[in-house]
RNA sequence: GGAGAGCUGGCAGAGUGGUCGAUUGCGGCAGUCUUGAAAACUGUUGACUGUUACAGGUCCGGGGGUUCGAAUCCCUCGCUCUCCGCCA
C-alpha cells in the first residue's frame, strides 16, 4: 500500500505515475488526501479535548487526596461535559479512518521510470533471450502426451481423487518433480538464500500483508472453518516471516528461499491455455525473496534476475526476459520481469519465473522497517522471483528433449533424478 | 478433548485503581579510563500519531465494559505453558 505522505507531497506526479500502470479512478488520489486532511482535524479536535480529560482526572485524584470533595465533584462535572463531546468524534474518525483505509488499498504500486508504457502483454519489452530452440522430428508431440506414454503424470486419475488442475506424479514423473525442487533449491541456498520450508496455510493477516486481501480473495482456496487460506505461493508465508519488524541495518538484506505447493483457484480460463501442465489448481514452485535496504534494491533486482537467468542457462531451456509493461504488471510491483521458456511442441512462450522490486508497497502494508545508522526508523523494501515454478519446466524439458529413446535430461538433474534419460 | 497457570518495552522480569509509558537487570548506543581491548564507572536507549519545532494524543496479547481516572477491576476472543487423555 502506497504511504499517504507521497501521494499529499505530489498528487499529480502521483497521478501520472498511475496512468502508465492503466489505473482508470485517477481522482481517488484527491479523496484520499481530503479524507486525511479530514481526519488529522478530527484526530487534532479529539487530542485537544482527551487532554483537558486526562490534566481534570489527575486533579481529581490530588484533591481527593486532600479531601476536597466539592472542587472534585465540580471538575467530575466539566469532565462528564467534555466526554460527551468526544463520543461522536471518536465515531466519525472511525468512519473517516475506514474510508481512507479503503481508499488507500485500492492504489497499486506506482511503476519504475524504466517500466515500458503499454497496457497489453504485446507491449512488453524483450529485454533478452538465450539459449536454442530445438528442431523437433515430425513425430513430436506435446507434454501432455508424452506424459502419458511413459506414465508420468495422471491427469485423469486427479479428477477423480480432487478434480481437475489438480494432476498426480507417479513414478518417473514424481521423482523429477523431487529431483527438480531439490535443485532449485540447492541452487539459490548456494548464492546465500536460507531456506525456509513454511506452513502451507495462513490466516488472514498474513494474506492482507502481502496483498491477496482484499483484493485477490477469490483466488486463494478457503478453509472457512478455522479461517485460514491456502498460499498461492511460498511468498505469502516466507515474506510475513518479517511482517511488524524492525530489523537492524546489519541484518539487511535478508534473502530467503521456499519450497511450497502453490494452490489457485483461477477461475475462467479454457481451452490450449489450461491443457496438460500449463495452468493448474496445485503446483510445485520455489520462491525467492529478499528484504533489502531501499538505495539497494533496484541493485539486488538485477542481482535475482541474473540468478533465475543463470538458473535457466544451466537447464539448457531456451528462454526469453521481458520486461513488463505498465499495464500488465501486478498491483503490488514497482517493476517485473517475466521469463518464459519456449515450448517447441506447443511452439508459444510460457512463464516460468515473474521478479519483481514491490519497493516499499509490501512492506508498508506490513510494517517491516529497519533501524538505519541514524538510528531513524523507515520502511525496507521488499522483493521477489520465483526459481523456479516447476510445471511449464516440465512441459518445456518434456517437449524439447524429446528423442526415439526417450526424454534427455539436462546434466545438472541427472545426479538428483538419477539418470540421464527418462523412458519406459 | 479435560483441568490449571500465564500473556508488560530487543530479552528477562517488577508493578493489583491515581504524578506509570511503566522500577530494575541484561543487551544496544555514547562517553570516562586504556597504546588498543576487556573490566569498571557515567549517561543514554520502545513504537505509532502529531507539530516548522515544541506541546498534545494513542499503545502493557486483540476487542469491549466499569470509573473523574485502568497495565491494575469485569466480560469476551486469541495465543503460550504445565498436567491428563488421544495420536503421525
Amino acid at each position: 500500500m502506497l504511504q499517504v505522505s507521497v501521494l499529499r507531497a505530489a498528487p499529480e506526479a502521483v497521478k501520472q505515475r498511475l496512468a502508465k500502470k492503466n489505473f482508470k479512478d485517477l481522482a481517488l488520489v484527491d479523496t484520499i488526501v481530503q479524507l486525511d486532511d479530514e481526519r488529522k482535524k478530527l484526530q487534532a479536535s479529539f487530542d485537544d479535548t482527551q487532554a483537558k480529560v486526562n490534566a481534570a482526572s489527575k486533579e481529581i485524584g490530588m484533591m481527593m487526596g486532600k479531601g476536597d470533595k466539592d472542587g472534585a465533584e465540580v471538575l467530575k462535572q466539566n469532565v462528564a461535559t467534555w466526554k460527551q463531546t468526544l463520543e461522536p468524534l471518536k465515531e466519525q474518525m472511525a468512519v473517516v479512518e475506514k474510508q481512507l483505509a479503503d481508499a488507500l488499498v485500492q492504489l497499486p504500486n506506482l511503476p519504475a521510470a524504466e517500466v515500458p508504457e503499454g497496457k497489453t502483454p504485446e507491449e512488453n519489452v524483450t529485454v533478452r533471450s538465450g539459449g536454442n530452440i530445438p528442431t523437433l522430428g515430425a513425430n513430436a508431440v506435446p507434454h501432455w502426451d508424452l506424459t502419458k506414454k511413459y506414465n508420468l503424470i495422471d491427469f485423469e486419475l486427479g479428477n477423480k481423487i480432487t478434480g481437475s488442475g489438480f494432476p498426480v506424479y507417479i513414478g518417473k514423473g514424481a521423482k523429477l518433480q523431487r529431483a527438480l525442487i531439490q535443485y532449485f533449491l540447492d541452487f539459490n541456498t548456494a548464492a546465500g538464500y536460507t531456506e525456509y520450508l513454511p506452513p502451507f496455510m495462513v490466516n488472514a493477516a498474513s494474506a492482507y500483508a502481502t496483498g491477496q486481501l482484499p483484493d485477490k480473495e477469490g483466488q486463494m482456496y478457503h478453509a472457512t472453518e478455522d479461517d485460514f487460506y491456502l498460499i498461492p505461493t511460498a511468498e505469502v508465508p516466507v515474506t510475513n516471516v518479517y511482517r511488524d519488524t524492525i530489523l537492524k541495518e546489519e541484518e539487511l538484506p535478508v534473502k530467503m528461499t521456499a519450497y511450497s505447493p502453490c494452490f489457485r483457484r483461477e477461475a475462467g480460463s479454457y481451452g490450449k491455455d489450461v491443457r496438460g501442465l500449463n495452468r493448474l489448481h496445485q503446483f510445485e514452485k520455489v520462491e525467492i525473496i529478499q528484504i533489502v535496504h531501499p538505495e539497494k534494491s533496484y541493485a539486488v533486482l538485477e542481482e535475482m534476475v541474473a540468478h533465475v537467468e543463470k538458473l535457466l542457462q544451466s537447464l539448457e531451456l531456451p528462454y526469453r526476459i521481458l520486461r513488463l509493461c505498465g499495464g500488465d504488471m501486478g498491483f503490488a510491483s514497482a517493476i517485473t520481469y517475466d521469463f518464459e521458456v519456449y515450448s517447441a511442441a506447443q511452439e508459444r512462450w510460457l512463464e516460468v519465473s515473474s521478479v519483481s522490486n514491490f519497493e516499499n508497497f509490501q512492506t508498508n502494508r506490513m510494517k517491516c522497517r529497519f533501524k538505519g545508522a541514524d538510528g531513524k526508523t523507515q520502511l525496507a523494501h521488499s522483493l521477489n522471483g520465483s526459481s523456479l515454478a516447476l510445471p511449464r519446466i516440465v512441459a518445456c524439458l518434456l517437449e524439447n528433449n524429446q528423442t526415439d529413446a526417450g526424454i534427455e535430461l539436462p546434466k545438472v538433474l541427472q545426479g538428483y533424478f538419477g539418470a540421464g534419460i527418462i523412458d519406459n
